[in-house]
DNA sequence: TCTAATCTTATCAATCTCTGATTGATAAGCCCATTAGA
């Protein structure tokens, strides 16, 4: 899961961002939300978030840690109860009735410039860097953490499919020989 | 110790351009993801 392979693990303990500290009302009224839909769509989030007053990416993350939360409750509890069989229930409806996604974030030339350069320097960039880039180039924050995300998975299958690339470049060359 | 923050991986879906490739957004994590701050 988490690293072990990552390529830069040691620049991978950069100062991350400070723990939210929800207070009860906050977190009454995402509990709430949770059970009423644990998939939030980009609209509700926001709204969410403007309610409890804080950012829309904090609302994601809880309800990410939230939902695998839940999936263990789960688990430990096989003799569900009328509530938790509803829970398994909802599941088709859910996907069914999923909200909008938030729209997709297109990126200037110039943008990307300025993040390919940053990757390059260090593919794992703490929340300091992150809030700086992101100034730089006029995005969110939770948009720079995730195009880093997606660079980092991309650039491992990239790594990955190398040597088989070389192998074969290899064979190519010797059959071009023979 | 609890749980927010973060990670990898897989998949969905928008966009560009021509039918698949690229890439942003989202979800799951199963020997119940791992890490680390309060």
């Amino acid at each position: 899961m988490a690293q072990d392979n990552s390529p830069n693990k040691t620049i991978t303990m950069n100062q991350r961002r400070s723990r939210t500290k929800f207070t009860e009302d906050q977190l009454k009224i995402l509990i709430k939300a949770f059970h009423q839909n644990p998939y939030l769509g980009y609209a509700t989030k926001q709204r969410l978030a403007l309610e409890i007053n804080t950012d829309e990416s904090r609302v994601q993350t809880w309800f990410q840690n939230q939902r695998a939360r839940h999936q263990c409750q789960k688990k430990s509890e096989p003799d569900e109860d009328l509530e938790s069989s509803q829970d398994q229930d909802h599941s088709e409806e859910e996907i069914q009735s999923r909200e909008d996604r938030r729209c997709r974030t297109s990126y200037t030339s110039s943008q990307l410039h300025t993040l390919f350069e940053a990757f390059m320097n260090n593919p794992y960039p703490g929340i300091d860097t992150r809030e700086q880039l992101a100034k730089e180039i006029g995005i969110p924050e939770s948009r720079v953490q995730i195009w880093f995300q997606n660079r980092r998975s991309r650039f491992h299958v990239q790594r990955k499919r190398e040597p088989d690339d070389q192998d074969s470049e290899q064979r190519q060359d010797q059959e071009q020989d023979l």
